[in-house]
DNA sequence: TAAGCTTGCGTGGTCTGACCACCAAACATC
DNA sequence: GATGTTTGGTGGTCAGACCACGCAAGCTTA
């Protein structure tokens, strides 16, 4: 009834969708009430909350009992956690994430060897040094993300969380962190492959 | 009320996880009615479809009106392109998405260069030879598909469908897809990444 | 018997109204 | 001014109702 073969919640998520890109909402804004969207679209309130249920799930909004339904600043995806779950039982797939993982840091490894954007590194390098507080595998992420590309960072961090699931990471050691950003510094783009080639080729010696 | 935090919708969620993980249920396989989980889980319908309709927006699970609820096939990585819908609409990542894509190639023709698989190979240089249908893009995309990791294919067939918006694609062309398998089948690597490097570097000359 | 039709049942799809739990701001009290 | 209380808005959940659809059993008809 209700125009064709949509259902009525994915109208939903596509309007609020639109909402969104329209209104110029940013990440923490609040989004109407589910009471006031079910009037507005004149839709009952038990399909709006499915919209948002899903919509939630995805980690694109935020809801707070008492206060509301907010957008939430979508990089920090907490769905992966969730497909990781039902997908990554799959071998097969495990075999891809690894690969398009290690692909991807190679990647950008080379973009950053190509820039000429240097301090950046070198407060990297400067952390690395005085702090003991960050976790493993911080220090390359902050790395990589100098590479510029936003885009591909991405990528990689939602790849990253479900290889989490999927198996123990081998974190890169401090000494080939500061070997990767040496070769950034110095643009050269052979020897940081070699690094970052050496860090998942070489047998269960060093971890 | 219900047990600390956690939502209903998420806890069944879980239990909807759990279900199929001990079922042994695979795609194509029905899960139990909305009713039947709603008393099996003693909590109200409404959460049971807060809880399906998540998944489903995920692709995890397909649901037919008359029928059933049914297990999905997710190899398929749908959440990819749910996720591009969202974050790509960001205008800073436009220009990422260019170089994204071209190193997702690159990557894929040093995977297709390092698989010992043959003759699919063959037999897209036997179609594009006997056939003058296809589209432009068509083969180069059926030759990444060699590459036997379809994440980073999936990837790579959303970023071409922005980019496709976003600029002219310059296909390649006959001749350079010919290199292209060759130097696959020959598993010259270097070769592949050249003509590719070739392609896309040369300045507005070849059409 | 075979083909076509009807009917009933189970399913998802949607809406409504009713509670509850929670939060924050307005208000009343000290 | 500081404190406690009320109140209105919000999400969270439930139960019940009705619709639309698909399917198969059973009936009707040829």
């Amino acid at each position: 009834m209700n125009s064709q073969n949509t259902k009525v919640y994915l109208g939903i998520v596509e309007e609020i969708r639109q909402l969104i890109t329209n209104s110029g909402l940013l990440p923490g804004d609040k989004i109407p009430s589910e009471r006031t969207l079910s009037e507005q679209l004149q839709v009952g309130r038990s399909s709006v909350r499915e919209a948002l249920r899903a919509l939630e799930l995805l980690g694109l909004i935020e809801t707070r009992r008492g206060e509301g339904t907010f957008l939430r600043d979508f990089k920090n995806h907490d769905l992966i956690r969730l497909l990781g779950m039902f997908i990554l039982q799959e071998p097969e797939v495990k075999k891809d994430i690894f690969q398009t993982k290690v692909m991807l840091e190679r990647d950008m490894l080379i973009l950053i060897c190509k820039q000429p954007d240097r301090h950046q590194l070198s407060k990297i390098l400067r952390e690395m040094a005085s702090r003991n507080d960050l976790g493993p595998g911080e220090f390359f992420e902050r790395l990589l993300e100098t590479s510029g590309n936003r885009l591909m960072f991405r990528m990689w961090q939602i790849i990253r969380d479900y290889s989490k699931e999927a198996e123990v990471n081998r974190y890169f050691g401090a000494e080939e962190l500061k070997g990767l950003i040496e070769a950034a510094m110095s643009g050269n783009s052979n020897m940081a492959i070699s690094i970052h080639h050496l860090h998942y080729h070489q047998s269960e010696s060093g971890g």
